[in-house]
DNA sequence: GCATCATGTTGCCGCGCGCCGAACAGAAGC
DNA sequence: GCTTCTGTTCGGCGCGCGGCAACATGATGC
């Protein structure tokens, strides 16, 4: 190819490895400076300029590169959704798979949901309500849900995105030392997901409140 | 009392208001600095050292007041535990009013979940760990939950932990302006939680999995 | 009533920050 | 061959940062 081009988009890769890598030890996107950036990526400070405006825009980058990564993964998921049986533990398995592999991703993902600038944060929350959004589609075409309407599918995706989402850090954390809790993070995260949806397969609408 | 020691707390409680006052921008509690502390406080910089080592000392602090608020908030869903019907929307209901009356400190709790500072998120960590905890031998002692035993319970005491605390963010960004979104944050978040309840209801253990 | 001591004060230090400007090297494209 | 774009180096601006030493003040405790 144009070797020029390929070596701008190695540097702005640079870039972006740089933050997450910032980000391992813990520290939020918010106080990472640019100048750590630009040293950590092997460029010089003016140089980060010449691929993003500022500190927010690499932001934004890295919620686009999540995001693809994120939808790629979906779209394996989806591939085995009609396998028989077993699709929760694929599904994790697969997952688990994915933000092993890619884990400084996942890791600002999990870290910026909240906690990042405003763009960023509105950001991610877009990305957040697209997968939710997407998975109740999905789920609205399986006969299984069939007894569910519009508005609880919404919910109940909503509780399924938030319950993954929420469960990021411990699937970020864990692979460090050995296990000393009684369930590994692929048990866990799957038991839970198989309590929502035993409740959604049993959910009766709005039963009478009081 | 003692004129002397009250008015210590008294600035000592305007730098913590400080510094959630000033996550109320959307800043990360690890990217706002001392000094924008003390003098939101009211104080010269070097005053701050009269309370607290560093930034971190405040934080953690700050865990210890949201702590003793979530406590006090769980205490009082407690007491209203065995009355007849509607638990979940009474508890809801509580906690909601309680998150409302202590905005700022939820804010904390919900954005440094997993952002702030190594000591910051391992205070949080086991402050969530032991509200699990707790609600898990609660749910221990109700008839509705015997066929559960001690892993199915922790399991699902988690997932609702999770899940509250996830929807923390929703909770407080929420009473801006108006609705537009199809249900209110208790509505949303009640009808969450019964698909959990409903889910362990009907858990039947870790049934044959493929 | 006087010494003590904790709270809050002023002033200063060196540092890293974001941001900017100017000049230069080398590959790409016309 | 000339321009354009990318990335480089060097220098500098003003600012806010954390941290330290010394000082003021007034309630506390004997």
């Amino acid at each position: 190819m144009l070797p020029r081009a390929e070596q701008k988009l190695q540097t702005r890769q640079a870039l972006l490895d740089a933050a997450c890598l910032l980000m391992e030890s813990g520290r939020g996107f918010g106080s990472i400076s640019l100048r750590e950036v630009a040293k950590t990526a092997g460029i010089v400070p003016t140089g980060f300029y010449r691929h993003f405006s500022d500190m927010d825009a690499l932001g934004l980058a890295l919620v686009a590169e999540v995001d693809n990564t994120f939808r790629q993964t979906i779209r394996l998921v989806r591939q085995n959704e009609f396998e028989l049986g077993g699709i929760t533990d694929a599904s994790v398995r697969i997952f688990l798979d994915v933000v092993a592999a890619h884990r400084a991703q996942f890791l600002f993902l999990a870290r910026e949901q909240y906690g990042g600038s405003q763009a960023v944060r509105q950001a991610i929350a877009c990305l957040r309500q697209n997968i939710s959004d997407d998975l109740a589609t999905d789920l609205a075409r399986m006969k299984r849900w069939q007894h569910l309407d519009g508005a609880a599918l919404a919910v109940m995706a909503d509780l399924v995105v938030k319950t993954v989402f929420a469960t990021l850090p411990e699937l970020i954390d864990s692979p460090g030392p050995g296990y000393p809790q009684a369930l590994t993070a692929q048990e866990k995260i799957t038991q839970q997901l198989r309590f929502i949806f035993v409740g959604a397969r049993h959910w009766q609408g709005l039963g009478n409140p009081g």
